[in-house]
DNA sequence: TAGTGGTCTAGACCACCTT
DNA sequence: AGGTGGTCTAGACCACTAA
């Protein structure tokens, strides 16, 4: 038998949770009112909600002004992903990080993202090619389209020494974005440069990126092989 | 100009998110107290603090007790990823979802989950191949290790009506799990059933779920071509 | 050790929604 | 129409940690 505070939000959060898990209360069924837990346990309503906004963020109750709170019939797997930006993702491996622009020019906007960028069509946009290394090994493969219009400054840069992500982060916050995670083959291209064999199968990420209504960029990620994504549910 | 409700909690996020994307707030900065920025909306610390809060768990700023509040130097990208069971997502797409159990035995446990596993070793745990249809086409291919401590039911189900996903939900609730993707190429079984090209890239998920010690179970899901996981930043 | 965020309380009003 | 969760307040004490 574990000793729990119900004093602290945490506690009472524990003590739900159990509740859950052990079946008290069954999927689907009313639990009851902030107020009654609140006198069960001793503490003030604004605790009690405390605990279960928190269960309710990560899926477990469904809440909903005057229907009560319900225990969700299928709590959906929330994963919550950390995409860092890459220098830092080797760094914290250990490894050391370096990055090759092998391509920048101006072009026009590919047709496959016209509906995405919506804004200035008639503008040329920045498109970079970099090759990520970690260890001197290719780590990641990246393909970029930068909208000039919501980085004017960019078209003077030549990301040699900060790479585009990190420098968007720091000069062209985004407000939301689109994320996608894919498989593809390596064509020949791609292995020359990440040292796969031709066919091979690559994890990549596609991301659009917006400030408002403004895009800011879009880029094609894709990792070498034997790249994982890990996280913790 | 827009006019915010700087009397409620989002109201005053919005006003520090602008002062951050402005600038007026540099990355790395130290920003005001709580109780200062409480005194300058004119409303109690607690709202200040929900909204530092929030701004804290996605990562724009960071907050140390003593040390203060400062804006994160680089923001790292969270995406909430949301893993629905395979029907749900199906039926959710307007498609009809059917399933099928293809192979179903007991087994040692693998040596690759050797580690993952490290309870009941010497006993065996349920294996089964599962392929997941939408509208009748081959929509992910599943393969499943159960635990029978932690789900001894399972031993008598074949699983032919609800789905081992489903019914583990319901019958063995996870307390936490680990969660890879990546990518694999299709061998000539994977082609089969998932009306895939040999060598074609396929994206995949692994999943290891536990209750505290107890491991519940392990799932791979390879989807079928085409597939993208998708989320909004 | 002092200052900052973290949390709790008791009370209040309100928005929303199911019945 | 009434009950439920959502939020805000003013004040208090506490935990942590940087200096």
């Amino acid at each position: 038998m574990t000793l729990t505070d119900t004093n602290s939000w945490t506690g009472i959060r524990e003590v739900l949770l159990r509740r859950i898990h052990n079946r008290i209360w069954q999927p689907g069924e009313l639990i009851p009112h902030e107020a009654d837990l609140a006198e069960e346990f001793g503490c003030a309503r604004t605790t009690v909600n405390r605990a279960l906004r928190d269960l309710a963020e990560s899926g477990l109750v469904i809440r909903k002004r005057r229907a009560g709170t319900r225990v969700a019939i299928n709590p959906p797997q929330r994963a919550t992903l950390t995409i860092p930006i890459i220098r830092e993702e080797v760094e914290s491996l250990g490894r050391s990080y370096r990055h090759s622009v092998l391509e920048r020019n101006l072009r026009a906007l590919p047709p496959m993202l016209h509906g995405a960028f919506q804004v200035s069509l008639s503008e040329d946009v920045l498109f970079l090619k970099t090759l990520h290394f970690s260890d001197e090994r290719p780590y990641a493969f990246e393909e970029r389209h930068i909208n000039l219009d919501a980085a004017p400054d960019a078209r003077d840069l030549a990301f040699n020494e900060i790479s585009a992500n990190e420098w968007l982060v720091h000069n062209a916050p985004y407000t939301h974005g689109d994320l996608s995670f894919f498989a593809v083959n390596a064509d020949e291209t791609l292995c020359r440069k990440l040292d796969a064999t031709t066919g091979m199968a690559l994890f990549a990420m596609e991301r659009i990126t917006w400030a408002g209504e403004m895009p800011i960029t879009h880029v094609r990620l894709i990792f070498a092989p034997g790249y994982r994504m890990r996280t913790e549910i």
